[in-house]
DNA sequence: ATGACTAGGTAGCCTAGA
């Protein structure tokens, strides 16, 4: 089973390169961040000739989470636990897919806040962002030594882990993306369970899934890796391989985040 | 210190991204 997961910047604007994603790579489920639309507005009809059904959830403009999946999907989430009422900002879809041997799997796309600045308010909610995502996979059962069913969570969680992640280690020191705070928030989520798959398969420095779009930062490999796939044990366990899929930032058009596949076998 | 690209929504070129 395939599992990738691409901040794609405007679902519609970049309709083709899905499209030519599913066509070249054939994940069984590929999760979207940063979809840019409203869910009246996504392209679902795109990708059913190519086999592919999808659950959305999405505004105008800003944010936007999608499940595209081989298998139906089922009992769509998109909420965290305890919320009153839906978020304003469109960022976390939950769903349950099946394993091309028909084991159910859990999937979520997720698009933490970039945060703005250290001193913005939105910075707070980026951390509070990362908790409740915590909070709801603890209360699912998803999470920690014995989960309900394997788990795959992909997504833009806008911070690099370690010195490995970022392109210049000492100037991003301190900095949005990389500070000690948001380093260790994300590695108390993780610590509830979670594995970062890609680490699982490389511990090579500069290997990374966004580069800015501006100063030819792609091509003098000046990048960040902010996105990930994390397993809960029983996905870990049986995973092959994860790699980021340097091409599509090289495609025309392209958007600035490029995919993380993981591969698991007997899953 | 700032801006460098890009998309979307709107008709203000500005916000937001990272």
């Amino acid at each position: 089973m395939h599992i990738a997961t691409w901040n794609i910047n405007s679902v519609r604007a970049r309709v083709d390169l899905v499209e030519r994603f599913l066509r070249e790579r054939s994940p069984d489920v590929l999760l979207l961040q940063e979809t840019k639309a409203k869910d009246s507005e996504f392209p679902i009809e795109t990708f059913l000739p190519l086999g592919y059904s999808t659950a959305r959830t999405g505004q105008a403009s800003y944010n936007g989470v999608a499940i595209i999946s081989r298998s139906p999907i089922e009992d769509v989430e998109t909420e965290f636990v305890g919320s009153e009422g839906p978020a304003e900002q469109r960022r976390l879809i939950f769903g349950t897919v099946k394993s091309p041997s028909g084991r159910p799997v859990r999937v979520c796309s997720v698009y933490v806040p970039n945060g703005k600045a250290l001193d913005s308010p939105a910075y707070p909610e980026k951390l509070a962002f990362l908790r409740r995502l915590g909070e709801t996979l603890s209360a699912r059962g998803l999470v920690g030594d014995s989960p309900l069913m394997p788990l795959v969570v992909g997504g833009d969680f806008n911070i690099a882990r370690d010195a490995r992640d970022v392109f210049d280690p000492v100037q991003m020191a301190g900095k949005l993306h990389f500070s000690e705070e948001e380093r260790t928030t994300f590695d108390a989520l993780l610590s509830l369970g979670l594995v970062d798959l890609f680490r699982e398969s490389s511990s090579e420095a500069g290997l990374f899934s966004w580069w800015d779009y501006r100063m030819q930062a792609f091509r003098r490999n000046r990048g960040l890796r902010i996105d990930y796939l994390l397993g809960n044990r029983l996905a870990t366990q049986t995973l092959d391989r994860a790699h980021i899929d340097r091409e599509p930032r090289g495609w025309t058009r392209p958007s600035d985040h490029t995919p993380v596949i993981a591969e698991f076998t007997n899953l």
